[in-house]
DNA sequence: CGGCAAATACTAACAGTGTTAGTTATGACT
DNA sequence: AGTCATAACTAACACTGTTAGTATTTGCCG
């Protein structure tokens, strides 16, 4: 309950809430481990009593992004097109976030690149189940994840009413 | 036509060379300016004779990429699909290079980022031109672009026969 | 209640990064 | 040959992630 104490009582938690913010604020390459803790007014070595590293900060970011996702696409009901749009919602809500779930994080080849391919894998589930096809699902995926990521980066204006408009590009064809 | 000269003769485009190597091998976030003036026999500020930073050389990287996928897609003719496996052939090719261009290079504000974002839409224009509506192709550069991006992420294990498989994916529906 | 161990914070330091300032060598042109 | 722009260099700064070693606080156990 003390506001200035030695031991900082739940600095984790307050790390990973800096990060989600400067991750907002300045995209996922700008995430600085000697910062987050400025912010929250430390120094930078005690990060390392609650994560092993920059990179493991992060990951415990994303595990946080897929669950979130996860419950967006679980509210979403079982039409494609609601969770396809919810999908959408989550990315466009979090975009640095969003990033840092499917850009590549910081590495490839480490243990944390592959739970972030597992944890990408878990997030395709949902979608999985809604289709017949594998490659059905596939279509799905690569169609909703690349909308996500063109929107994100700009790349798709959305004038007013922006869900209209994704709702019309989804359902093309 | 030396080999061992004080002016190095061409170091623009050994610089280029070296990091179009290191993205194939290590990914874009791998980038570093002394590691590639190290590869190529430099000292580091050389580098800022022939770019303005680490960032413009990216930016060099990426128009190049720009203009290789440019001509994969000249090449493909003219059916929507062809065009779409050309693209991804050029992805599967360069995913380092595509992960530059596509992924968040280094910003997003900077001027930098904005001349990405105009490569990027005009990597859209041959899209544009097959198809009637603009939500016709902004669905198809999402479906592909977002198929390239989980193909590359090794998202998509791609078995014998990849290309069959993603012809397999993009013509679902 | 005193003391001890674990948890958690700290300072100091190292190697690496991008970048700038200021200096020196080279190549080309008059 | 002499001059000058080009393109290389060295030295330095501020920043990064990370490690080692040290101090403080908390919670528990006697």
């Amino acid at each position: 309950m003390a506001e200035r104490k030695y031991h900082h009582g739940n600095l984790r938690a307050a790390l990973l809430a800096a990060a989600r913010q400067a991750l907002e604020a300045n995209g996922p390459a700008s995430l600085s481990l000697r910062a987050l803790a400025r912010a929250v007014g430390v120094a930078a070595p005690s990060v390392y009593n609650h994560f092993a590293g920059l990179e493991a900060l992060t990951l415990a970011l994303a595990r946080e992004g897929f669950a979130e996702l996860a419950a967006y696409l679980e509210g979403a009901g079982h039409d494609p097109l609601e969770v396809g749009l919810a999908y959408l919602a989550f990315a466009r809500s979090n975009p640095g976030l969003y990033r840092l779930m499917f850009g590549e994080g910081r590495r490839d080849d480490s243990a944390e690149g592959e739970e972030l391919r597992a944890q990408r894998k878990a997030a395709f589930a949902p979608i999985l189940a809604l289709v017949d096809s594998r490659e059905m699902a596939l279509h799905d995926w690569a169609l909703v994840h690349g909308l996500a990521s063109l929107v994100i980066d700009g790349q798709v204006p959305l004038g007013e009413d922006p869900e209209a408009q994704l709702r019309a590009i989804l359902t093309q064809r």
